[in-house]
DNA sequence: TCTGGGGTCCTAGGACCC
DNA sequence: TCTGGGGTCCTAGGACCC
């Protein structure tokens, strides 16, 4: 349902892990602490990108996206690790964990970033209070630092935790607009990205005050709606409400691989596509969901990419199907030369409506290795990080002391859903 | 010795229908 | 006797974000 008025004096924060992964592996592994730390797709591979990076190795000017040969140049001690995902949806649940305590109004936007909406929260606290007690509560359990942005709306707490990085809070009132945002490069604001400001150049907005008193009919001829959508937010306006459920709604689950060099060979191609189906079945079954479409990524090896993806008569999910579908694709498409990147992804998903017994995590885990409770607590402790487990244990129906813990002992499906993924 | 992998939303053109 | 106008669905690509 669309709202019907805007919401008036609401008050929404903006939670920013920062540096996530790599706060997460020092948090693990407190040596690291202190050291330049970046973590890497495929550090192994040529082509592996720095994905995150501890403030440490930033002093050095390595940023995210640099490739590792050139961020190696310049910091030649840098600390490079591979992601451990599994590790980081723990972190992530237990943060969101912390962030419900104070409001069930808490959307996801992505592993390390959520908003949540204080309005109604007024008993705990002041917004200033709420927002600093959620950073301790945060850096104290889980050993993880976060800026957050604190305003009236969803945008200006977005550009509010940006501001102060890390363990920062700022507070950005409508009132605060011209002084604070006005001034900046109009291609800082969240939404607009090289192109856009390529393009707002044109009609000569540079900054974020020419968005904001920019002409209409240019910006709708430049831009579309989205430009007029853009002009609301340079002035401080944004209505959208924080919907808890956005997250649970994902619309595609896609697997794609940058190979380890540029291969024109179809049967060796054809094996990565097959992969690729398994991986991407194996994820929507996790996910209790079906495709109604089916679509393949094509990247050669001058960069240039094309999707194509087919609407399906009737849903899939086996792994078979998805790869005889994006094989078909793929012969169809191919024009023969090298590739350097194959994707397969799934799109228009369908829940898969048998209602799924709740597994329970503690049990599920135990029968996959045949060991007494308390050793499946300790291991998971080593797997995942003693506070993220510690604080399962907490939330667990069963209280007081781990000797409760069941076979009976349960937890939310959202936690089970982080730890199945991959 | 160059640029990963996971997503979302929007647009534009063509097919098709009334 | 020469070509209206509105709407939806599908596909491909672009832009953006983390």
């Amino acid at each position: 349902m669309k709202e019907m008025y805007p919401k008036k004096g609401r008050v929404i924060l903006h939670v920013d892990m920062n540096s996530f992964y790599a706060s997460v592996e020092m948090a693990f592994d407190p040596s690291l602490k202190g050291k330049p730390l970046a973590i890497a797709g495929n550090p192994k591979e040529r082509r592996g990108i720095i994905v995150t990076c501890s403030y440490e190795a930033r002093k050095y000017g390595v940023k995210t996206t640099m490739p590792i040969w050139e961020a190696k140049k310049l910091c030649p001690q840098l600390i490079v690790m591979s992601p451990n995902f599994e590790r980081y949806r723990a972190a992530s649940h237990g943060m969101f964990d912390i962030l419900h305590e104070y409001s069930e109004l808490v959307e996801p936007v992505s592993i390390d970033e959520g908003y949540v909406d204080i309005t109604d929260s007024y008993e705990l606290g002041s917004p200033l209070e709420i927002a600093e007690r959620i950073q301790k509560q945060i850096l104290s359990q889980l050993d993880l630092p976060c800026s957050i942005g604190v305003a009236p709306n969803r945008f200006l707490a977005k550009m509010a935790s940006d501001m102060k990085k890390p363990l920062g809070i700022t507070v950005l009132r409508k009132r605060d607009v011209e002084k604070v945002l006005w001034p900046l490069p109009v291609v800082e604001m969240h939404g607009v990205g090289k192109k856009t400001a390529e393009k707002l150049n044109t009609i000569d907005v540079f900054t974020i005050k020419d968005l904001a008193m920019a002409n209409d009919i240019q910006l709708k001829a430049l831009l579309g709606i989205n430009g007029l959508r853009l002009k609301e937010r340079a002035n401080g306006i944004d209505d959208r409400p924080i919907d808890p459920e956005a997250a649970n709604e994902f619309k595609s689950v896609g697997n794609s691989t940058t190979l380890p060099s540029d291969i024109a060979n179809q049967h060796q191609l054809l094996l990565v596509l097959e992969s690729l189906a398994e991986k991407v079945a194996a994820r929507m079954k996790r996910k209790k969901v079906m495709a109604a479409s089916i679509g393949i990524t094509i990247r050669y090896k001058d960069r240039k990419t094309i999707t194509r993806s087919k609407k399906l008569l009737n849903p899939v999910s086996q792994k078979e199907e998805i790869y005889a579908e994006s094989k078909q694709l793929f012969l169809k498409n191919w024009n023969g030369d090298s590739i350097r990147l194959l994707g397969v992804t799934g799109a228009d998903l369908i829940e898969k409506e048998q209602a799924v017994k709740q597994l329970d995590f503690f049990s599920y885990e135990r029968e996959a290795k045949k060991e007494p409770l308390l050793e499946t607590v300790e291991r998971l402790r080593l797997k995942y990080g003693k506070g993220i487990i510690d604080r399962a244990v907490e939330k667990a129906p069963i209280k007081d002391s781990k000797e409760n813990i069941t076979s009976e002992t349960s937890f939310s499906k959202d936690f089970l859903d982080f730890f199945s993924d991959e």
